[in-house]
DNA sequence: ACCAGAGCTTAGACTCTGTCTAAGTCAATC
DNA sequence: GATTGACTTAGACAGAGTCTAAGCTCTGGT
């Protein structure tokens, strides 16, 4: 993902010391952080970016593919800069900790026609729960 | 469901005209309603019932099993009451209407237990995304 | 049947995410 | 270096849900 950069070049970004940073952070962590942790980190190398300037990159890298939104609840959605290779996740249920998985199998061959119901089908997020080896004994 | 009643007076529950009415709403309905709708539609039975109470009463469904959540986007929740035959959703991007689907194999299975890093993995949901009839020809 | 009181309900304030706006700033091009 | 349209900003706003404090009511015990 170094190269994010040159690929947003290439599309016609204006290159600004905000969206430098922004990415940045995500190149840095290969973590599925909230917009307003991004601002944080981001904070730390830029002071004056502000919190609408980093939902605006954030849902810009979004539509070109570069990053991932990850719902797993109505909290805050998660940015997933790991967007090239599918994968799936696994959420502990205690802390809210995110893991990639990649499971065996093809959920989207398993759904037959006749359970289509005519839609298109073009995605499938597969979401595990549970808890974590802390939360589970902390229980 | 329409025992519903009388497994919560088992539990102990207050059986009131409120959760009376929210039961009912949910009983007759067999769709995924937002908490906003499951209000509208009680209030027409019961005019004076708060949108507190309606979440409260939700909220305690669910605790209790008998109605499932279900979190497709960042809009409201979803209240299904479908919660005791195991399946997966099918979410039209365009218009957000949503289907019960039962897709053939066990997504958990599919999860070795190198990709669960110590996890007590309990849970899986299954989302598809696509584009109804009616929103496929539309767009 | 009546009472006490725990449990339930209520209105509205509040929180949390995220979006929008209008004014100011700046990167890229000439 | 000037121009200009894209970008950024602060803060207002919005939607969904939670919380609180006060009042009401269901239920069990008498
Ligand atoms: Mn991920
Ligand atoms: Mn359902
Ligand atoms: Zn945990
Ligand atoms: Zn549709």
């Amino acid at each position: 993902m170094s190269d994010l950069l040159e690929r947003l070049r290439g599309r016609g970004w204006r290159m600004t010391a905000q969206r430098r940073v922004v990415a940045e952070v995500l190149d840095g962590e290969h973590v599925h952080l909230t917009a307003d942790e991004v601002h944080m980190r981001a904070v730390v190398k830029l002071p004056e970016i502000s919190r609408a300037t980093v939902y605006n990159t954030l849902g810009e890298l979004v539509t070109l593919g570069e990053v991932l939104e990850v719902t797993t609840d109505r909290r805050a959605k998660r940015y997933d800069p790991n967007a090239h290779r599918p994968h799936h996740h696994l959420v502990c249920a205690g802390c809210g900790q995110i893991r990639d998985v990649h499971p065996s199998g093809d959920p989207l061959a398993d759904l037959p026609d006749s359970e289509r119901f005519g839609f298109k089908v073009s995605d499938v997020e597969v979401t595990y729960r549970g808890l974590c080896p802390t939360c589970a004994t902390t229980a």
